[in-house]
DNA sequence: CTGAAAGCGCTTACAG
DNA sequence: CTGAAAGCGCTTACAG
């Protein structure tokens, strides 16, 4: 027997390569309804030797399945939305989902408008929602109106699952190194206030200095390399004894670190330098710093919503390690 | 009339306001047949009121126009695929591709393995396939299978059109903005040999050296700052008197300023560096560069893949503009 | 120029 | 446990 020639395998082609009907086939690749082992084993061997894996199309127009992932960003303004965090995350569900023949889309959420939330509910070809930097507000809008097919790489609510790095844990390991490697006078430069995350790592923050019996020095920025540029500037002024500082992301670290070397302050000599997120450049700088698995979150997050669960499932964190290079 | 609530609009809803067929519908929206003016106008007006996008689900199921488009990325090992230009080019695809509600994929293609060419040739759900860092020989083996669904990103053939940024005009205008401003010793820090717009840039390099009477200094490099650091320490070894290092891109220019400094060795003073992106961080840093607009090649690549045309359309090639700031 | 009918590839009641 | 039939939302020959 030879391979279909002008296009892919359908269920047909496996169907009557199996000796059944092509509801029986149909039944047996989704494993509802009965079917015979023998009928089971013939279908499940035929289709993969034909390489078949069903059309989304054609099941998205009969059941609600859907051919695409709709990654929801969900941002202040739309220009600051695209960084280097979110395209990460979208390659690797893009990934994810290529060998399923199911695409993803890539949609902007500005706090208050939450229009695009309906059209996702209504659209048949909207397998389901991953929602990246989400609010408490857009979660509750979506509780009403997406029930099951939503998960979030961020904050979750009772019906949305959460798929997250352990911001807490990568704060406390980071702060309880500076601690632990004699540092006494430790600032942080924290994220932006809308974000959720930020205030996971900011009580991690003055959890840690309260054990220590440590006074709390915080200064906000905006997750960008200017913003800890300005930040050591702020700080290096209100506390010029400074002997650590603390960002929360990479990029603010490598800004902190420019500062520090204009002003001629040696790191870690006078003062010490913790990021996170761990990026590629991170390694180049000498940062020290733990990991952000974002590749394995969104992979994660983005199988939940394939495989469309019937009940929430639980939420996943996963943990983040502390490396140690030259700056701390 | 109240607008359905159940799901999205679909064309019998359509075709109901408009009072017409949904053949007629159909007709009057895709603009192919004969329909009467009047008929065209109520139509397209029914459309707009409920918001009508045609279910690419259906669609694709009836001709083979696809739900996915499929963003290929050609990479000699998996690992060394995924960088920030994959990442902010598929970003930007599966912007394009969203209010169409179509999504895309990711896929891997390593050279010699082109097995997927015929996958997604048999494929009625691959719209069309967006290449990116593609070979000659990928090229050839996707002439014979999936004509008039791809395009490049980077070399084209003759029947796979490109869309690209001008490497030789972005190498030029920087090379002859070194040269104008004095420095006579010009190194360039290549791309990977494989690659075929580390070709373009390296012929810019050699006219521009050759225009100038200066003598060519190539060092290979392989994108990243590793290597772009490794690349300077070569330059300064083999010709000590080096007075300026222009990097094909910035992770690389990043790299040098790195080693350049370590080694106390003044920038723009002694070695004026260049680069090409203009990468977020390169603003930071001070580097002169060109710039890149991934985000416009890879929408306007995405677009022509969505309209499937049926003539090859024509090459697009996007200007690069130098960023001059302190690095040179 | 228009509408009724067929069919894309699947899943799922409905009979047997 | 199995198969024939209906139908998801579209487009496109086929008649009129």
């Amino acid at each position: 027997m030879s391979m279909p020639v002008r296009g892919a395998a359908t269920i047909v082609d496996v169907a009557r390569r199996a000796g059944v009907s092509k509801s029986t086939a149909s039944r047996a690749l989704s494993g509802a309804g009965h079917v015979s082992p023998d009928a089971v084993q013939r279908v499940v061997r035929a289709a993969q030797q034909l390489s078949y894996v069903a059309n989304p199309a054609a099941r998205a127009l009969v059941t609600s399945s859907g051919t695409r992932v709709v990654i929801a960003v969900v941002a202040p303004k739309p220009d600051v939305a695209v960084d280097h965090y979110i395209t990460r995350a979208l390659a690797a569900a893009a990934s994810v989902c290529a060998p399923e023949r199911i695409g993803v889309g890539l949609e902007l959420v500005t706090p208050g408008h939450f229009e695009s939330v309906a059209a996702w509910a209504r659209d048949s070809t909207v397998q389901g929602v991953v929602l990246i930097n989400t609010t408490e507000q857009l979660l509750a809008a979506i509780d009403r109106q997406l029930p099951g097919r939503v998960v979030s790489i961020g904050v979750g609510s009772r019906l949305v699952p959460s798929v997250d790095v352990d911001n807490s844990g990568a704060a406390f390991s980071s702060l309880r190194h500076l601690v632990r490697s004699g540092r006494r006078r430790i600032a942080i430069v924290t994220g932006p206030v809308w974000m959720p995350c930020t205030h996971r790592s900011i009580r991690a923050y003055h959890d840690v200095m309260r054990e220590a019996g440590l006074k709390p020095r915080v200064v906000q920025g905006d997750f960008t390399s200017e913003s800890g540029r300005a930040a050591a500037a702020t700080v290096l002024r209100r506390w010029p004894d400074i002997d650590a500082i603390f960002a929360m992301c990479d990029a603010s670290a490598l800004g902190v670190l420019a500062e520090l070397r204009a002003r001629g302050i040696s790191s870690p000599g006078d003062v010490a330098v913790a990021g996170f997120d761990d990026i590629p450049f991170a390694a180049f700088a000498g940062l020290t710093t733990a990991t952000h698995p974002v590749e394995m979150i969104a992979s994660a997050a983005t199988r939940t919503v394939l495989e469309a669960r019937l009940h929430r499932p639980d939420d996943l964190m996963f943990g983040s390690e502390l490396v140690l290079r030259e700056s701390a």
